[in-house]
DNA sequence: TCTTGATGTGTACACTTGTTCACTAATGTG
DNA sequence: CACATTAGTGAACAAGTGTACACATCAAGA
């Protein structure tokens, strides 16, 4: 798995990797791979339930960071932007597998996605934040907010992790998408404005 | 040309296509490639120029239809929505290349997305809409928009386009997203709220 | 110490791949 | 018509591919 990683992090695509490519770069014998996954799309699996792990570690991260904050978007951003770059292949896997891949992996992604999403919903519920907004138009919201930063992630590893400047404008790019969503966010009226 | 996208239509990334496995599809011996493109980033590059041709299509036809209505979200998300059926393995490509892909084809469909937003900001513009907005945050208001829509073109793609309930369901969800970012928009201070 | 399960190895096979080269068929322009 | 350009062909080659099989190594538990 962090062969596969590895090859997408220099800039292949994870759909073109092959069995043979892969363990080369693992140092172990074709054959081997039989071992641990069944094909490739079976690894991909596999790289997905790992990612809902460094996913699930920023969230924590996240969490503990940002309670007494009020610049709580830009800090939110800035854990993103730091996790993305220290975790840069498997977010480059996660960005290269929410358009294309195999089904399985695309909604495997997806569905961290919306976990993300309704674990974001809590949090916000919980620091009594949008409480005016129903159920589902927080879900909506939160959704919203999810897409964007994936979005950016896109923006992110598109550029150099050295560039700082670029990072920078990036970063504060986000941050400024995210306030305006909350902003529509805190104008909306859940009975249909 | 042809080919590539019939076969990414049929759920293969492009970037996982060989040479052989196309020319197989156009029903034409390998070398014949050769003749038209230097390889498949090659190819790659030019189905980005014909995606251009398409989203212009695509964007004539919403102004000619929208000028009136005061259902704007809704009449544009139609339209795209309408567009990425009929042109879905195309729009199934640009999917796939936001993210992946060589380097060239992403800047190429990135472009793309920009000149948009950029067309996107001018008839806002020529409508007297957000007018408190500064350029620049009506550049990233219709930044936001094009990203929250081409992110929704991957919902699209990954339900079947007879699922005429899930379309709607899609189409309802852009159309909601848009409207809170407007929301947001029409409240945002653009010398810093 | 012997057994067992997991991991890795080497060889082999039948295909597929990208690219080359010289050749042929079709096309439209003078 | 003749001619030049464009598009397609067929054979060939070295290299790479997925997968099967029998065998080797090694750690852990009995």
């Amino acid at each position: 798995m962090g062969a596969a990683l590895a090859l997408v992090g220099k800039g292949r695509h994870f759909a073109s990797l092959g069995i043979r490519e892969v363990t080369r770069q693992a140092g172990v014998v074709p054959t081997s791979f039989y071992r641990h996954f069944r094909n490739m799309d079976d690894l991909g699996l596999q790289l997905v339930d790992e990612l809902g792990l460094v996913l699930r570690r920023m969230m924590r991260e996240a969490r503990a960071n940002v309670l007494q904050s009020d610049k709580l978007i830009e800090e939110s951003v800035g854990i993103f932007v730091a996790h993305a770059q220290t975790n840069r292949n498997f977010f480059m896997f996660m960005a290269q597998g929410l358009a294309g891949g195999s089904r399985a992996v695309q909604e495997g992604i997806r569905s961290e996605m919306r976990f993300f999403a309704s674990e974001l919903a809590n949090d916000l519920r919980r620091l009594r934040l949008m409480d005016h907004l129903s159920d589902e138009d927080m879900n909506l919201t939160c959704d919203l907010v999810v897409r964007t930063v994936a979005f950016s992630l896109t923006d992110l590893l598109s550029v150099s992790p050295d560039d700082d400047y670029q990072v920078a404008q990036i970063r504060k790019r986000t941050a400024r998408f995210l306030q305006m969503i909350f902003v529509g966010a805190g104008h909306w009226r859940s009975d249909g404005a």
